[in-house]
RNA sequence: GGCCCCAUCGUCUAGAGGCCCAGGACACGGCCCUCUCAAGGCUGAAACACGGGUUCGAAUCCCGUUGGGGCCA
């Protein structure tokens, strides 16, 4: 058995810039990542800008950005130079003129409409496209560089998660290397990059499958060592088609901006696919503790919100209040609300809020009573709690509230169930009213925690402001 | 069209021949808890695509069919 020492594993994620992170390219990135932080290894991140019409450099900085969010680190590639396959031409030149030395590669000029004729009268004979190696040995000296490949035979990918997969070489053509304008195509450099970062393991998406033993057999025309593959699945819509943007926000700065916490985003990713036992919940180091590539499915997974947003909130719960307030910070503002200045404050708020909400945009939603007075209340709860007796009410509320020695959730809910009794009336008939004066709304997270973190000033305003409301408009 | 991959509740999955008249989770229904809403607890409904084999025995192995996805452009 030759196994690699562990810490020699290499992986990479090769994005090409031309739009965003999508979630699948995440996961597929997420998948190398936690393979070389499993083994103590190296991931690279490379940029395959050879579209350079497509390829942009905001895009370049919107995947490290996401990356960045994620918390993948890289410990190769940009901004360092050399990780950008418009950096690297002289190296597909000189593979390329290796591969035509050794008489592995030969270089053709067969009209593309000749091949297209070619192309069409195989599909009507039922067969695959093969093309004719009409210019094998013709000698040439410039036009496309082609791949000279076995007529017979043919080739195994052992794919870790596929297992052995097998392909026919009549299946297989002299695919191009380089094009006649002298751009490398996809799967060549892609060879070349992987020898030469030294890749060991290839872990990519399985639409690269197909590609794969035409690789294989460039590998081999270069006299290189064979890295491990393994090819991840697809993640689907809900229509079972491959997800674009067609089904809704795919790109993972959307998700960002939706409030999704990265260690919730990154942990559902993780479990699309992938699973150990009936865990649903992982903390990155635990992720990076269990992966393993063997537990990772072979069939394609269908994005599922629902769940992502389930997840969400359970990060959510599991964090601290510090932690957490953190993170809704930036939310407040978005939401054009105040941004609370007092973080030891609004760590305690957010933990009143976090069971009710999915998200962190959602989490600013539910407590935003907290940082503004209720702009207005809620018209059938104001029917029914702001009548002559609501007043009554308030204004007991309000005396008993104004002398209370201390202001915290105890002796609120001590004060308010002594008053209930002497009133004669439920809890809930003083605590729906309250929560309506002070949040606007009827539901809110525990009245007395409310009241408490509003503080005392700020609670006889707000139940102040609701029982005058009532008196002009009687 | 050819080739390749895939196929367990609506969804994510556990299951690597008997432990499975299939387990967990999300979502959904009911009940409980309760100052509201949540959260939580209990509980219900819900799947081995189909057809052939192999085997004493198959969700698990083999073949085919069907369906979905991908590559070839």
């Amino acid at each position: 058995m030759k196994t690699r020492p562990a810490s020699s594993v290499r992986v990479r994620f090769a994005p090409s810039p031309t739009g965003h992170l999508h979630v699948g390219g995440a996961r597929t990135a997420l998948f190398n990542w936690l393979y070389a932080r499993h083994h103590g290894g190296v991931f690279i991140l490379r940029i395959e800008d050879t579209d350079r019409s497509r390829s942009t450099d905001e895009n370049i900085a919107a995947i490290l950005e996401a990356f960045e969010w994620l918390g993948l680190s890289w410990d190769e590639g940009p901004p360092t130079p050399g990780y950008r396959q418009t950096e690297r031409m002289e190296l597909y030149r000189e593979h390329a003129q290796r591969l035509v030395a050794s008489g592995r590669a030969y270089y053709c000029d067969c009209p593309p409409e000749a091949l297209e004729r070619e192309r069409q009268a195989a599909q009507r004979r039922g067969e695959t496209f093969r093309y004719s190696g009409r210019c094998r040995d013709r000698g040439l000296r410039a036009g496309a560089l082609r791949l000279r490949m076995p007529d017979q035979g043919a080739t195994a990918v052992n794919d870790l998660i596929h297992g052995p997969v097998t392909f026919e070489h009549r299946q297989l053509d002299d695919w191009i290397l380089v094009r006649t304008d002298g751009t490398p195509t996809y799967n060549f450099s892609n060879v070349v990059d992987d020898v030469t970062m030294r890749i060991t393991h290839v872990i990519r998406g399985n639409d690269h499958l197909s590609n794969t033993p035409k690789q294989l057999l460039c590998y081999e025309a270069l006299g290189y060592p064979v890295p491990e593959f393994a090819h991840v699945s697809m993640i689907l819509g809900p229509d079972r088609s491959r997800l674009s943007k067609r089904h809704g926000a795919t790109s993972v700065q959307a998700f960002r901006d939706a409030g999704i916490p990265a260690d919730a985003m990154v942990n559902y990713l993780a479990r699309l696919g992938w699973s150990h036992g009936d865990q649903e919940i992982f903390s990155r180091a635990e992720l990076i503790e269990l992966f393993d590539i063997k537990d990772v499915a072979a069939s394609a997974a269908i994005f599922d919100r629902t769940k992502l947003e389930w997840l969400s909130q359970e990060h959510m719960k599991q964090m601290d209040g510090a932690r957490l307030a953190e993170l809704a910070l930036p939310f407040f503002a978005r939401a054009g609300l105040p941004v609370p200045r007092d973080q030891a404050w609004l760590a305690r708020v957010v933990d009143t809020l976090k069971e009710r909400a999915k998200t962190l945009v959602e989490l600013v939603e539910v407590g935003r009573f907290y940082v503004e007075r209720p702009p207005e209340y809620e018209e059938k709860a104001a029917q029914k709690l702001f009548t002559a007796e609501g007043a009554r009410r308030l204004d007991v509320l309000i005396e008993r509230l104004g002398s209370l020695p201390d202001f915290t959730a105890e002796s609120l809910e001590r004060a308010y169930r002594e008053l209930t009794e002497a009133l004669g009336l439920k809890l809930v008939d003083l605590a729906q009213l309250s929560r309506l004066a002070v949040t606007g709304r009827t539901a809110s997270p525990p009245i007395f925690e409310v009241l408490a973190l509003l503080g005392r000033e700020e609670t006889l305003a707000r139940l102040g402001a609701a029982r005058a409301g009532i008196g002009s408009s009687r």
